[in-house]
DNA sequence: CACAATAGCGACCGATCGGTCGTATGCCAA
DNA sequence: TTGGCATACGACCGATCGGTCGCTATTGTG
């Protein structure tokens, strides 16, 4: 080990990670690639390559850590609400400040990677679609908590997600700044 | 000119044109290749490049293309109806049937192709950019036609747009068959 | 019938891709 | 102190990328 001392392996796989995610949601998963992780943080190409082995795992690392990221900017803030109704007014307002804030650079990362893989197959495709199903599933959980949601649970759970879309495309394509104001308003109407 | 007569080289580029359009459906944009396409087309690659000169050009050409066929199959059969609601009604109804019968065999191409280029720069962002615009206008413009509706207007239009985003990543990634109906659901709620 | 224009071809270019290999270096345990 | 293990390295592999070049074969026109 040239460079790093013994116990910074980990951090250096940290890094890469960390930087895979930031390309990822930019130029999308597909665009993260060995050579550019290496030129950016300064080291060789199969330095890169030794801490994941296959392009695929470095998606699948870089997937996991954007979720992580995701969990504690939209549902770690709204956790702290009563389940049903006030947990999900939470949700959207953590959700809108989320793209509004523009936490990934590139859009929400999920929503790109999506868009990305979703007529695909493998692995990266199935973490994706897992990753949007629990959060699909948290939604209609919450408003099936509520007696006077629960009946509209599932379409409340489909217009959250696609209010948040909207608003992830109108902001990063068309660099609307009302989009977020727009999609928690939608919100707000899903829940009656 | 050794295979096709002199005049089917306009046949030829739109043959290449249109599977360029399929490709990009399922793969995205940079997923089209000229080597690809050769293949593909059983001709040679400098056969391919000799239509379009760069990537580029060709990617702009299926972005025309696919911007047709959204015209054709969403647009122009509610172009019957009357303005205001009756034809944002209309725009509904065709918007869902055309995702719902999956037109693009990798969902909406237009969807695809600004989650691919939203945070990119160039002709081919700008004109998927306009291409968006455009009919956000049109939604806009057609809202605006009915005293009820125009002031709400820009909301409506935003609605529309997020609900078809919605439904189409429903329908790719989580294989959601309702989702076409809850789409057309929070469409006709969004005109109240 | 000659000739310019054009469509398509095969060969080739440098760059980059994902990934492998052997090797040098540094840490820790015996 | 020595040996094993893990980290990171440079060099290299075949494949594919976007794109160029010179050539042939065919066409419509003079």
């Amino acid at each position: 080990m040239p460079r790093s001392s013994f116990a910074d392996a980990a951090r250096t796989r940290d890094a890469i990670v960390q930087r895979a995610m930031l390309v990822a949601s930019t130029e999308g998963l597909e665009g993260v690639t060995f050579g550019r992780l290496a030129t950016d943080l300064e080291m060789s190409k199969a330095g890169v390559v030794g801490h994941f082995g296959t392009k695929e795992a470095l998606q699948l690392a870089a997937l996991e850590r954007a979720s992580e990221v995701f969990t504690k900017e939209v549902w770690e803030p709204a956790a702290a609400a009563a389940p049903g109704r006030a947990r999900l007014v939470a949700i959207a307002e953590a959700w809108t400040s989320y793209l509004r804030r523009r936490v990934f650079p590139g859009g929400c990362f999920l929503t790109a990677a999506s868009c990305e893989f979703d007529d695909r197959e493998g692995p990266v495709r199935d973490a994706v679609a897992a990753a949007w199903r629990r959060w699909h599933d948290v939604l209609v959980r919450e408003a099936r908590a509520d007696p006077e949601l629960a009946p509209r649970a599932e379409q409340i759970a489909f217009d959250f997600l696609a209010m948040a879309q909207g608003a992830n495309q109108a902001l990063q394509l068309l660099g609307d700044e009302t989009a977020p104001r727009r999609a928690l308003d939608g919100m707000r109407r899903a829940l009656g």
